[in-house]
DNA sequence: TTACGTGCAAATGTTTTGCATAAAA
DNA sequence: TTTTATGCAAAACATTTGCACGTAA
């Protein structure tokens, strides 16, 4: 599992290489939480993740912004924006496979959902892409005999 | 057509009277400016229509932020968020039917699709809704002999 | 050793909020 | 007349940027 997430750090290691750019201790940190997480994180929650990785504490907020920012450039993350909140981020598609999410609106968790509800249809011509988000109540929170959001 | 817009407003007039709201002209400038509007507007777009308005200059652009946010909880507007940028205010589905946008990449055209790619679609258990937005390169631009886009 | 990346602090853009005043009901 | 909404200014967030110093190549 460890062994997986390194060896796949290590693949964005040599992407970046053949990109042209240094091997450093915050872009290093980023791709570690990022192909640690199971789901989108915001800004923030890479770097609190980032403090908790060995030698990752010192590790300035605006690096994290400019690692994001330039992994995003290179199409190796993409960005995610769910309802309100700040934007998220994850490994790009290529990695992760096309897929969206679905936000349960009771309890705020966030899945994955790799079967695409718009595979195969027409979209019209001219359209390249699609960004789709599922909302609802997740299974867990559905079970639930009294629901007792807020007040 | 003006008098279409004004029988609109009009409605919304008694919403929010029947939410028990008053009707100000702050609220009552910024439904004009929304109901007129083909396209999702950005707040700040809101505000300069607004102030071109017969009566509209001195309003604050606060003001403009709390009338839309109150709109969107009485769900009489919705937000919709097109790639990066600052969130956008169009009427809600109830006065607008359900729909999506096409962005163009490279003009940042925006056009609502009416057609719901989704409908009919098995979302799964609990998808209460969904949202979409479609991305890709507009009639006009495709129809270009060349493309110049940035530098 | 040289170009590139980082930390820090300050700036930017967007949105929210406290409070005294003004306007609606 | 009493409650509610507004304007203004300041604060709160999210994100970007300039610059001097550090570090990877």
């Amino acid at each position: 599992m460890a062994t997986a997430v390194l060896g796949e750090v290590e693949r964005f290691r040599g992407l970046l290489a053949t990109a042209g750019y240094a091997w450093t201790r915050p872009r290093g940190a980023v791709l570690h939480v990022l192909v640690a997480a199971p789901t989108p994180l915001k800004v923030e929650e890479v770097h609190d993740r980032v403090a908790r990785w060995p030698g990752g504490r010192g590790i300035n907020l605006s690096s994290v912004y400019r690692t994001v920012n330039l992994l995003h450039g290179l199409r190796l993350v993409r960005r995610v924006q769910l309802g309100d909140g700040p934007q998220r981020y994850e490994l790009a598609e290529d990695f992760r496979g096309h897929h969206h999410h679905f936000v349960c609106e009771a309890c705020g968790r966030i899945e994955d959902v790799h079967q695409c509800p718009l595979e195969g249809t027409d979209l019209g011509a001219g359209v390249r892409s699609h960004y789709l988000e599922l909302f609802g109540i997740c299974h867990a929170c559905a079970g639930e005999t009294e629901g007792h959001v807020g007040v």
